[in-house]
Formats: structure tokens, sequence, C-alpha cells
DNA sequence: CTGAAAGCGCTTACAG
DNA sequence: CTGAAAGCGCTTACAG
């Protein structure tokens, strides 16, 4: 800036208005002041900037795991959040490391951030109120960190399994059965009360829960063998499987005997919509988790935050409500069958 | 620090140095200087650390398009060549956009990143040059520009082709089909010279090259179509998809007929091994592109780079060598068949 | 082992 | 409209 100002001669005052506040600067002294930095190539030294200022013109995300779609559409919801205002988005992904995920909360802290997003996968309490206590704007994605205090964007889970409930009865499905693994994680909890509701609000409707291991793709093969083996009227006809993995793995399993069909026997609806999981031999119907939606909320009541004067900001959670991807493994079976 | 420096009863420099060379300082001082950061939460600014030094401890990567896995394997392994030597790695997601990306390049460059990985989509040489004028490391990953002054990793698209076409060859297929658009991108011209090179070295293989207009689902399925309609000897019994996407079109078209079998009667073969991919009938055979390993080598290029004192630094172009992933789509048929 | 002081490159009132 | 000067929060030789 030095050099720029001497090329041009005015003082780097006045090169620092033409960067910062053009409409202070005559136009003679402005278009001196541009060549000088083209042809110098100039570049504004960020951490000089922030630190005269206290500002930056970036946010920080953290993610649990870019590997999982979801995670991605909400660093693209977020994106366009901070486009809007003309924040840049920079992302660290945590890779299901507890440790990488801490590391890049101190780095955006340390950097001296606008805000951060982030989306945990376990407890990150201590996290979360280091970064408060510095009066850094945060908000949570995805997760319900109780003791946290910041502003939190949920996808509602309840009305997740109840959607794909409905959507297996609405399509003339009467014996529903849910296939989760234990209620430890949140979500699961949450997408069984949902296909609860949902069946208790509908005449003449079975529910069979029917318990996992885990929550993966061998779970649904094994759920598959156990209902290949039933008797046809024994056995639910239409399902509803709380992660994508479990879907896929239930038709599958069920492919592979060719004894029952999906959708034509059983209906199969997953409760993610997941990209990484469309491995499945039929199309997957399922609950989109509307990770862009969620993103992007989070990024507006980081900015809303961040432009509230200290103390006046009230912390908010948001809902976000999931849709329903409908694909061929909930067609209506034909009309003879 | 100031005030960390006030609490301890020291001076500030004191403070940094406990921070930065521990060994300098009495262990008792340190005792005091560390509870005084503690109570106070006390955190660094990394803008004036890094005013003061020149220095930054991370790295930034811009990537073309993170819905595509490729990309997120490449971050993965700049991830795991960054962590090696303690740099933190900052992502910023082009999403195709090049203004974005550009908008990328020069906050990194602003922020003084140790360097700067990127993965471009289109021509970026403006966008290169103006990086390396102001003298920042910098490595291209997945991309061959010409008249860039930097390292390059790239994954050899003769051998991708080469690898598919062998792979069919040597499970007993003998009419080769590779299915491709136009060679206008440089990958495609690759592949189609790699799958040539096989069927050359293979006596009793005929090759036959069949356009599509495009890259994607829609131009596997027109490509399925026009073969479900020949007779069974004049149609290849093994196609290399110079994408997996046309690959995936091809199956679910022919899987559609059920006239032609996938792999019975005809073995298909992809060219990334993408998992946004993943959503045909058959579990598809893929070339596997090694993004990891691309990240990976092109975080120690620049880590390489950004450690050699300017101007004795040699730019390298590194080149992977894919792999291939066996699955359903390329089975041999059962003796019988 | 510890402290006083200069300097990193910018921004921002404040004079002129 | 333009410039001189202080200050942002750290680091780093250099004395002591």
């Amino acid at each position: 800036m030095q050099d720029v100002a001497r090329f041009a001669g005015v003082s780097i005052a006045t090169v620092s208005n033409v960067i910062n506040r053009p409409e202070k600067v005559s136009a003679a002294t402005t278009e001196q002041v541009r060549a000088a930095i083209a042809e110098l190539g100039f570049v504004r030294n960020d951490a000089a900037r922030s630190l005269a200022t206290g500002t930056t013109s970036s946010i920080g995300m953290v993610l649990a795991d870019l590997d999982n779609s979801l995670f991605v559409d909400m660093a693209h919801g977020a994106q366009q959040g901070a486009d809007a205002v003309g924040l840049r988005l920079l992302i660290g992904n945590a890779a299901c490391d507890m440790t990488r995920q801490d590391d890049y909360l101190r780095l955006f802290d340390e950097a001296r951030v606008g805000g951060v997003l982030l989306s945990p996968m376990e407890d990150s309490l201590a996290g979360i109120e280091r970064m408060r206590s510095h009066g850094r704007p945060m908000v949570l994605l995805n997760f319900e960190q109780s003791g946290a205090d910041c502003c939190t964007v949920l996808v509602d889970n309840e009305e997740a399994g109840y959607v794909a409930a409905r959507h297996l009865v609405e399509t003339g499905r009467t014996r529903i059965g849910f296939v989760a693994g234990r209620d430890y994680y949140q979500p699961v909890h949450a997408r069984r009360l949902g296909v609860q509701r949902a069946v208790r609000e509908t005449g003449g409707v079975e529910l069979e829960e029917i318990g996992t291991d885990g929550l993966g793709f061998e779970d649904g093969l094994a759920v598959a063998h156990d209902l290949a083996g039933r008797a046809a009227d024994r056995r639910p006809d239409g399902i509803v499987a709380v992660t994508d993995e479990i879907a896929n793995g239930i038709a599958e399993g069920l492919h592979a005997t060719s004894a029952v069909q999906v959708p034509g026997d059983i209906a199969v609806v997953g409760c993610e919509d997941n990209r990484s999981a469309r491995s499945g031999p039929v199309a997957l119907t399922a609950v989109q988790l509307e990770g862009a939606a969620m993103g992007q909320a989070a990024a507006e009541l980081l900015l809303e935050e961040m432009k509230t004067p200290a103390g006046e900001h009230r912390h908010r959670t948001v809902m976000i409500r999931p849709g329903l991807v409908v694909r061929a493994s909930t067609a209506v079976p034909a009309p003879q069958a």
C-alpha cells in the first residue's frame, strides 16, 4: 500500500479511501490510484485490515461429514444466505472427527470470523460455550444441544416420520412397519413418534415396530431376510425405514429373494433422501430433510445476530418442515395385482 | 494479551513467549500466564499474529463442485496431507460458478494463506496468474491448464480408458463399445485413446465407438434404446461408458426393455466411480479416479513449495494411476448362458 | 529468564 | 478532497 501510494503520488490514507470509500476521493485521484494498484498487482492484506477494523468479511462453517450429502446441502444453503449479503463462506470438514471439529472451531475463533455455523454429530457443548464466551455469533444446525446458548435450526423429525407413514397410508397400505434401531439418537426417537401419530390418526391401519441393531445397509438386509420368511398376511405391506441405508438394505434383501416384490408387495420409504444411499435396486421414496433450507435459515439467523447490538439479540429456534420425494419404491401396485 | 499480561504481572512479550516458545520461559511464569489465559478466556488474534509474522497456519482449497464426490475425495486427501504437518484446510465451494471460484481465490489471496489448492472446471489462467504473481504457492488438481506456472496433479485418463477396456477383455468380452460425447473435454479424448490402445493390443477384439450428444444419464438411455433394437450379433457385449451417468443410463435403459441383460448380454463399465451416480439398476463397475490420492499428492506438492525458498522451487506434474472397482455390472455370465 | 520498543499493513477520526 | 498520526494485537530481535 506504501508502494501504491508512492507510485500514485498520494498518501496511503488516500489509497485506503479509494478502496473503501471511493466517493470521498476525486475522480482523477481515484484513477491514478487504480492504475497504480493494477500496475503493481497490489492485494489488500486482509490480516491488517481485519486487525484495524476488527471485522472480517467471512463466516465459518464446520460440517460433521462432507461425505454425507445432507451436509453438502447445508453448505449450499448457507452459501446462498451468505452470498446475499456479500459474505464469504469458509468450510471446515470435521470428517466425523471431534478433535478436528474442535480445531476448526478454534481456527475460526482465532481468525475472528464474523460468525460460525456448526453442524455437529455429538455433544459439543464445550466448544460452543468457548465460542459464545468470546462473544462470537454462532448457530447450530440439525442438532439439539441442551444447554447451548445460541440459535438453532432443526428439521422436524417427528414430522418426517409422520410424512413417511402418511404417504404409505395414502397410497393404500394398511399394515405399516417401522424399522429402526434404538431411540438413542434423537432423530430415531422423533421419527418413531411421528410414525405412531400417523397410524393412530388413521382408522384400520396397524403398526409393527421392527428393531435393528444399527442403522446401516446390513441391518436392512437382516430385516428383509426375516420378512421374506413370513407368510404374506403376517408381514407389513408398507415400511418406513428410519434411514435410507436401512431402506435400501430391505429393498435389496427382498429383491435378492425375489419372493417379495418392492413396491408390489411391500412399499418402502426412507427418512433422509441421502444421495450417498442411492444404490438400491429400486429408486427409493424418501422424506427430504431439506438440508439447503436448513443451511439458508442458519445463515440468516447468524447474519441477524451479527448485526444486532450485543445484548439485544434473542436466540431463536427454527424448525424446518421436511418434504417428500416420491420414487419407485412406493409406487401403487397395478390394480389387478 | 495486554489484559493477560497485566493479570499475570508480566509483559506481553512474555505472554507471547509462553504461547509460542514455552521453552524460553521459566516454569513458574509459564504457570501464571497459563492461569491468566484460562481465567480470561483469551484467544490469540490470528489477524495480528499473521500480520506480525507474515505467515498463516492454513491453506485454502477451492473446489469446483462439492456435489460431485470426486471433489469431496480430493478434500479428504488434501486434509490428510495438511494434517500431517499441522496445517488447517479451509474449503471454498465454487459450486460450478466461475465468479465464485474467483471470489475464493481472491479471498485466500487477501487472507495470505500459506498456499492454495485449486480444482477448476474451466480455463482459469487469469486467476492462477494473479495468484502466482503475488508469489503465492498454488497447485492445480485434475485439470491441465496450459500456460499455468505451477505444480499439477492429474489422473491418467488414458490409463482409465485402458483399464476399463482391459477389464472387459479379461472377463471374456470381445466386442467392445466405447460410448462418449465429442472430444471437447480433455478427459473424454484421453479415455478414448486408452480404450483404443487396449483393443489394439488384444487380438480378436473389435471396437465400436458410439457417439452421444452429452455426458449424462439421458444420453445413456438413448444409447440403450439403439442397442436394444439391434440383433444380438450386431451389438457390443461389453461397453466402456466415458461417464458413470452414461453407464447408468445404458444399464437402466436396457433393464427397462428387459430384452438385453446387464451384465449377462452386455457388461458395462463407468469411468469415474462417482457416488452421486449410484442410482442404476445394477451396481456399476467403474474406474476409480483416486480423488483422495490426488488431494494428498497436491497437498504434498504445495507443502514442498511452501517450504522451498522462492526461486529454488521447480514445478512438477504428478500423474495418478486410476484403479478399478469391480461390481455387478461386469460379472462374468454363468457358464451355461 | 524477562521487558521495552519497533514494526507488520491497514483504517479512521481529525486537521488542513 | 487529501494527508499526518495514532492505533488495531501480536512477534521478535535486542538489551538488561
